[in-house]
RNA sequence: GCCGAGAUGGUGUAAUUGGUAGCCACGCAGGUCUUAGAAGCCUGUGCCGUGAGGCGUGCGAGUUCGAGUCUCGCUCUCGGCACCA
């Protein structure tokens, strides 16, 4: 140990030793209870930023505190290197796509090991190459035998910038999740993943995981697979009155089927509503007029229309002459076709009850249909006659309450009739009971070069084949053109395309799509398991020891869309006998981004790259930056808070920090700034009173080390200076441990910082302290460093080793979490406060023995109190053992 | 519009069950050391008031001996979803 704390020397040294030692490196055959922890595995895209460094600080802080409570922790870390930043720096610089990824994965390790993060390099893991991404295409076949992996023309998202298609999850809002860019939609021919077979289940196991996930995760997990419980409702179809033909009463058997979750409206019902893509619309196409043909063409053209998030988009619609029978009422209403009606959800066909449905009170409004009511308030408020009402309604009245105008069913309260109705329909088989949900199939097909090819072959005469396992991995070529024209590179290399059929052994062709990426990032922490099994992704056995995962800890950012895909996958695991269990991920923490000051020229919006010395912010009363002006030229800049990236230019990157004040305080400062959940707002200051705080430490270990090696093994006569030292380090020890075990991670250090303050206190010489204070000194300053490890591992190390003589390390030392013992943690004296009325008035000094009556006593007789209560009439004494006591006056 | 989370000093935050609001830091001010500075160390720092004291956890009510914490109503902020029938 040097003098100085030097983090640079120290944690290259530490950084050695563990290596050497293999010390972070997880047993198969160890006895202990295992503890997996996991974070997001990070996409190799150049450089690790402050946000990831908070995310590893996170996982790293949790990972030693689990080794340190005798836990045999596997921490392992790898590379989500497919993806379109390799394919687009391919474009831009004309670099092959596998070397820029592998050259940043050199770079990107070697941050992480200068960060210290004890991860287990051994299983290090990486999507592109292909002994992983072999198991995307065993993976994907077992999905395809399953029925669960299939092919269809679909209306797809696509983005026009990354040119590519993108799941629904990925274009939520209208916007690409990568580029955030506005997408659109196009016709394509791609593979899904039948996620939807497994809606139910992905709602219902959510009930496994309560409590250990975050309430908004689930809750937008749950909005987003959107259940609807309803009926779906048949309408018979008549022919069209234009063809000339009288109606018939119902006599050809063509009907539409309708979903609604309203059934008990269904007498309020003016038409059917079917999207301008439903068979029915198809079917009849020709028969329409020239007018209706236009107009539907226009409804067509404002779906592919990209809309605007913000804006309310107008509802357009067209009677298509045709006409259908309500089989409830008997009566014969308008079949429409609109663009509010989505044939994504449902069944494409909606029945329009205006007075009870606020879109179809719009629409009815719009093309002066009817709306005749059918729901009141209660059954006392009577409605003479429907039309009469019209006039007044001036929205629709959505809630339920009590049927009107509604035959038999009249009288009957709406949960009553939804379920009779239901039952009705069933019975004349008109209809039935129904669930829906908004979730969709997972679109995985990528018109990309960057990912796993799909191992699927097509042949003249043998169809769809899929690759035999045998012939697994399909690897990618050297390279492909990458143009970034949409069209799949893979698809202009001919030695690619051109395969034999594996049935016939005539010419074939190969799919030319390769796999949305986050089928990598679905199944990739059972991988880590088994890393390099050739046969199997993982072998089951050694999976059962360590999943499912303990903790998981990621960016908010995948809520939805990695998390829904890696329990997805897990299930489907389970259904094949991989895994035993519903759920991957028992305990999720999701952590806040970190977030810079970014600063804009105010007159061309461009962003500024700064320093903070070339910057002067303007504050608001409050304190918040709301504008600032640079030093230079003082033009005027305009202020937001962005998630911190190179690109922004208005990050610190984790190389300077480093350089400049160590990894171990970068670390401590990201975890005590702020709980892990919250958003950070990065700034210097606060780092440098984290080094501060660990050279505060440093240097009470530097003065003490000597002495403290004749600090006795078991504990002297106490006097009562020292007893206080004692009940310190044990109350922060309890602090400390429970904070951890909850996961909260910003006041341990607030509660080191005391005890190290407490330290701080002691004024004796270390040469000239006597026995006692040598034991409670030494009890301290011990547990302190140890509790100091998982934020400050380095420094952690090199204090241990100073007090112990021994440079083991502290886990190879065997050095456990220090351990609380309660009866040391007590006070001998405590202050009991004394209200007057509910106001702290006064304080008097007690111990845990003092009895209520004493208390009570006490607090009446002290003088501070009774210059409130005297001459007053004492109503009642509230007396809270070892708390406080409330006098209550009149 | 719907769903969810939140609002505490100049700033980040703390306060497991209703029991001393503001722990721990940052910042700021003063002091000490120094030729000077940096670092370190010491003191102060919710607001008003010289003081006793009063006020104070977004706003308004309520429950309670006692409310940052519980209940009701409102305002604002952030996040998600959004023509989902």
């Amino acid at each position: 140990m040097d003098e100085k704390y030097f983090p640079e020397v120290i944690e290259e040294k530490w950084q050695q030793r563990w290596a050497e030692t293999r010390v972070f490196e997880a047993d198969q055959d160890d006895s202990r209870p295992k503890f997996y922890c996991l974070e997001m595995l990070p996409y190799p895209s150049g450089f690790l930023h402050m946000g990831h460094v908070r995310n590893y600080s996170i996982g790293d802080a949790l990972a030693w505190y689990k080794r340190l409570k005798g836990f045999n922790v596997l921490h392992p870390i790898g590379w989500d290197s497919f993806g379109q930043p390799a394919e687009q720096a391919a474009i831009k610089n004309k670099v092959n796509p596998r070397d820029w990824t592998e050259q940043n994965i050199v770079h990107i390790r070697e941050q992480f090991k200068r960060l210290g993060i004890s991860y287990d390099w051994t299983r290090e893991i990486a999507a592109h190459r292909p002994d992983y991404y072999k198991f995307d295409q065993w993976f994907f076949l077992k999905m395809y035998e399953r029925g669960l992996a299939y092919k269809k023309d679909s209306l797809v998202n696509w983005c026009p910038v990354d040119q590519t298609t993108l799941s629904n999850e990925q274009a939520s809002g209208g916007i690409c999740w990568r580029c955030g860019n506005q997408v659109e939609k196009r016709h394509v021919q791609q593979w899904f993943l039948r996620i939807t077979d497994y809606a139910e289940q992905l709602l219902d196991d959510m009930k496994e995981i309560e409590g250990g996930w975050a309430e908004n995760v689930l809750t937008m997990q749950r909005n987003w697979i959107g259940k609807s419980e309803g009926a779906f409702i048949d309408f018979t179809v008549l022919s069209p009155d234009f063809s000339r033909q009288p109606p018939e009463g119902g006599t050809q058997n063509s009907k539409v089927r309708v979903f609604t979750t309203r059934i008990d409206t269904i007498y309020g019902v003016n038409a059917v509503v079917v999207a301008a893509e439903h068979e029915i619309i198809v079917n009849h196409f020709t028969e329409f007029s020239d007018e209706v043909r236009a107009q539907i063409e226009q409804i067509r053209r404002d779906k592919m229309r990209v809309t605007d998030p913000d804006e309310e988009p107008e509802k357009i619609g067209a009677d298509t002459g045709l006409k259908a029978v309500n089989r409830f009422s008997g009566e014969e209403i308008p079949i429409w076709t609109a663009n509010y009606v989505l044939m994504e959800y449902g069944t494409g066909a909606v029945m329009s009850v205006p007075a009870h449905d606020e879109r179809d009170f719009e629409f009815a409004k719009k093309y002066n249909l009817p709306i005749p009511i059918v729901i009141v308030q209660s059954s006392e408020s009577k409605v003479q006659s429907p039309e009469q009402n019209e006039e007044q309604l001036n929205e629709a009245f959505i809630d339920y309450g009590v049927l009107v105008n509604s035959g038999e069913w009249s009288g009957k309260t709406s949960a009553e009739a939804k379920r009779e109705m239901a039952q009705f329909a069933a019975q004349n088989g008109f209809g039935e009971a129904a669930t829906t949900y908004r979730l969709r199939d997972w679109g995985v097909s990528r018109q990309r070069f960057w990912g796993a090819p799909i191992p699927m072959i097509y042949c003249d005469s043998c169809g769809v084949v899929p690759v035999p396992y045998e012939q697994l991995p399909v690897e990618l070529p050297e390279s492909a053109p990458m143009t970034g024209t949409g069209e799949s590179p893979l698809a202009k290399v001919p030695e690619f395309v051109n395969v034999a059929c594996p049935n016939c052994h005539e010419p074939a062709r190969r799919e030319t799509d390769t796999l949305d990426t986050f089928v990598d990032s679905s199944w990739y922490f059972y991988r880590y398991l088994d890393p390099h099994n050739t046969e199997l992704p993982f072998a089951p056995q050694i999976a059962h020891k360590w999943t499912p995962v303990d903790q998981y800890i990621g960016g908010i950012d995948h809520a939805v869309m990695h998390l829904l895909y890696a329990r997805f996958w897990t299930k489907v695991m389970r259904d094949m006998g991989l895994v035993k269990f519903n759920e991957p991920f028992t305990r999720l923490l999701n952590q806040g981004m970190v977030v810079g000051e970014t600063f804009f020229d105010d007159a061309t919006g461009k962003r500024i790259y700064y320093t903070r010395d070339e910057v002067k912010p303007e504050r608001d009363v409050k304190g918040k930056v709301i504008g600032a002006t640079l030093k230079i030229d003082g033009s005027r800049l305009k202020v937001a808070l962005e998630k911190m990236s190179k690109s922004k230019g208005n990050g610190v990157t984790p190389d300077d920090i480093i350089h400049i004040y160590g990894s171990d305080a970068a670390r401590v400062f990201e975890l005590f700034a702020a709980p892990v959940e919250n958003e950070l707002v990065w700034n210097d200051a606060g780092i440098e009173g984290a080094v501060r705080f660990i050279q505060r430490v440093y240097r009470f270990v530097w003065r003490w080390h000597e002495a403290l090696k004749k600090a006795p093994a078991s504990e002297p006569e106490m006097s009562s200076e020292s007893r206080k030292l004692r009940q310190k380090t044990h109350q922060t020890i309890k602090r400390v441990t429970d904070d951890f075990e909850r996961l909260q991670l910003n006041t341990p250090v607030a509660a080191l910082m005391e005890l190290s303050n407490a330290l701080g206190e002691i004024k004796i010489a270390p040469e000239e302290a006597n026995q006692e204070t040598l034991f409670a000194v030494n009890e301290a300053i011990n547990a302190l460093v140890l509790m100091l490890a998982p934020y400050a591992p380095h420094a952690a190390e090199e204090m241990f080793a100073a007090l112990t003589g021994s440079e083991a390390g502290i886990l190879k030392s065997n050095a456990a979490f220090p351990e609380f013992q309660a009866e040391l943690a007590k006070k001998d004296e405590i202050e009991i406060p004394i209200q007057v009325n509910g106001k702290l008035r006064s304080r008097v000094l007690a111990t845990l023995e003092t009895s209520q009556e004493e208390l009570e006593a006490m607090a009446l007789a002290d003088e501070k109190t009774r210059e409130f209560t005297d001459g007053k009439q004492i109503v009642k004494v509230v007396v809270v053992p070892n708390r406080l006591v409330n006098v209550v006056v009149r």
